[in-house]
DNA sequence: CAGGATCCCTTCCGATACTG
DNA sequence: CAGTATCGGAAGGGATCCTG
């Protein structure tokens, strides 16, 4: 794929452009096409809502994860698969009979949960608002 | 709406049960079900990196959104739309030949920006490392 | 219990053409 | 410049049946 880039918080490259006007001219902000593949990873909803539950959690097993996430199991499945490709989730299958799998985050799913977590507040803090926000666009679209 | 949360906590009420899809579960995590809620208004990726860029540049353009982000003109239009809906970016059209039109973050979009930014750095900082894990799982399952 | 394999409908999204 | 309108392919995702 593309090369790996250096290890570290490349941030504060583009944050810094803020008022270079000549950066509105560019192309494509390389920061965002990085940003843009991750998100591609583990940016979807399904995604994000398994590394919660295991945040919450830290282990369950794939039909506790199905009950509370009310995820269908076809996508549970696409998505664990995933998580664990990605170094994300940690697999432990016992072979007994009949099986039991345990699904919980490895070191690198550990640190997706601040992040997240961030997100999550703030979900819980601005719902309202967004509610608030929408109905009033709603209404003056109406009249 | 449903004003009522706590701030600075992840914890919720599971009275808000207006969830998409066929829930009828009654035993989801009533967390996983607010942010999932959030997730379809602001979670999607464009909306995302919309709001990164503007946190970035303060202002712009729908033609530098759209070469910044490339991102295609119907999919930042809908995006654009939904957010200043939503509250989070503020429009101002100045009625001109050409028509000129700005875009910024209000001040609930820059409250975002503190979780994407969270997000944003997690997402450069881990890229290289879901790569390695990827190439690393699809190695193991090939052989 | 933990999935895999199909079917099929919906949503997403880019490409393209057109307007004020 | 800043959009809107339309079309068609691609992806998302539930329901169902099947297996070890």
């Amino acid at each position: 794929m593309r090369p790996s880039h250096t290890k570290g918080t490349m941030m504060a490259d583009c944050s810094k452009l803020t008022l270079s006007s000549s950066a509105k001219n560019s192309d494509q902000c390389p920061d965002c096409q990085r940003i843009n593949e991750v998100l591609t990873r583990v940016g979807d909803r399904w995604s994000v809502l398994v590394i919660i539950s295991l945040a919450q959690y830290g282990t369950l097993r794939f039909n506790e994860l199905k009950r509370n996430l009310g995820i269908s199991q076809r996508m549970l499945s696409l998505t664990l698969r995933e998580l664990v490709r990605d170094g994300l989730v940690h697999r432990n299958q016992y072979p007994t009979i009949p099986p039991k799998v345990e699904y919980s985050l490895t070191k690198m799913g550990e640190s997706f949960r601040e992040p997240v977590n961030a997100l999550g507040i703030w979900a819980l803090d601005n719902l309202s608002k967004i509610d608030a926000a929408r109905a009033s666009y709603d209404v003056d679209k109406a009249e």
